[in-house]
DNA sequence: CCAAATTCTTATCTTTTGTTAACGTTCTGA
DNA sequence: TCAGAACGTTAACAAAAGATAAGAATTTGG
């Protein structure tokens, strides 16, 4: 995709929380970076801090932690979604997780001090502070319904829950990383499909 | 505690994420409510929209959910910390979720619709988004290491964790909603504090 | 194209958690 | 003040999950 589609995406999305007249967008280009990176490129690492958020315009990348050596896969954003190691972003402190394509990945980036210097701004500042609101006030919605899940509902009640609804991360995301993303082991979703087979058949 | 008292906790708080000038201040008094509840009385209730986000001045709050006949508890709010059902709020739909107080509280609240309407005041609207923006992605740092915790620790894990950092839960708290709140039963939370203190002893 | 890596399932065994119930203690409200 | 409710612990059993390993199918990368 080039640069001027991958942007156009961008404006469009924004569009959904804060629509942006033509010089609106004009002040905010500039601040706009347009990145590829093929698979399995790391976006965020930790211990490092998280410069950038970015909109998936193409491809998909995934959240993940290391612990023991093993990686425990936390999250995706796909296309028109929003990523960034959101704390390590805000506290500018080091990170914990990685943020890695799982495929080539087109990003629309805004660094931090470009978003700084944009809230400030004379023309679009109000906007866009409107527009960062938003945005985490979306996630924010996202992760309460996540965090009520872990507390009210069983594994199992997840598993069947994301099967009514999500089907993205289902049909393009291996097993393991949906186990872990549910918080169980691999094995453990694989005995649960068993269950699930068992019962509807 | 007076309304005066209780309005000049709310400006204090305010003023960690937003510092208001006298004149800015003022332009706010307006919107804010304050009142009290008796221990025990519903903020907010399943099927019923939240119209407001309460900075808790005294007291405190439980988030719980009800799941066959069960209260299932999923967070706190102390004094200097806000409470609102996010979703509800913000998306106008009916709650999932209880809120209650604890004891008796004293709150300042802001309703939904005085919370627009500040959004798009002239002299303090570009302030206030800021505002909401910042106790947004606060809380979203909140959420981002809740979940990480339940996908990457175990029980016991997420447990010791707490004892370490979090004090006032731990002090304030009946142990079966901490055992909620960390996404197990009463009674295996019980059987962890046993391992542990063997361990330790 | 093929060897190596990845993915998913299944089995076995261990550990942990859930469930239910009982019991003593503490708290609470009428 | 006093009876009932709430709280925490413990026990016994069932259910589920974690750990590990093996094996088959698929994918991947050189």
């Amino acid at each position: 995709m080039d640069t001027l589609t991958a942007l156009n995406k961008f404006r469009e999305h924004v569009a959904i929380f804060v629509p942006l007249n033509d010089a609106e967008w004009r002040a905010l280009v500039p601040y706009l970076e347009v990145s590829t990176l093929k698979k399995k490129k790391n976006f965020a690492e930790p211990h490092k801090i998280c410069n950038h958020i970015a909109l998936v315009v193409k491809g998909s990348v995934r959240f993940f932690h290391v612990k023991d050596g093993e990686e425990i896969t936390g999250y995706f954003s796909f296309e028109n979604e929003f990523a960034t190691s959101y704390k390590s972003f805000l506290t500018r402190e080091p990170g914990i997780n990685y943020i890695q394509t799982l495929e080539d990945t087109q990003l629309v980036t805004l660094s931090y001090n470009a978003m700084q210097q944009i809230y400030d701004d004379q023309l679009i500042g109000k906007k866009m502070e409107r527009f960062g609101r938003l945005i985490a006030e979306h996630y924010l919605i996202c992760y309460e319904d996540r965090v009520a899940s872990f507390i009210t509902q069983t594994p199992e009640e997840r598993y069947n829950k994301l099967l009514e609804t999500g089907g993205e991360v289902l049909q393009r995301i291996p097993q393991h990383y949906v186990a872990n993303f549910l918080g169980i082991t691999p094995v453990s979703l694989s005995r649960i499909r068993r269950r699930i087979m068992k019962i509807s058949a």
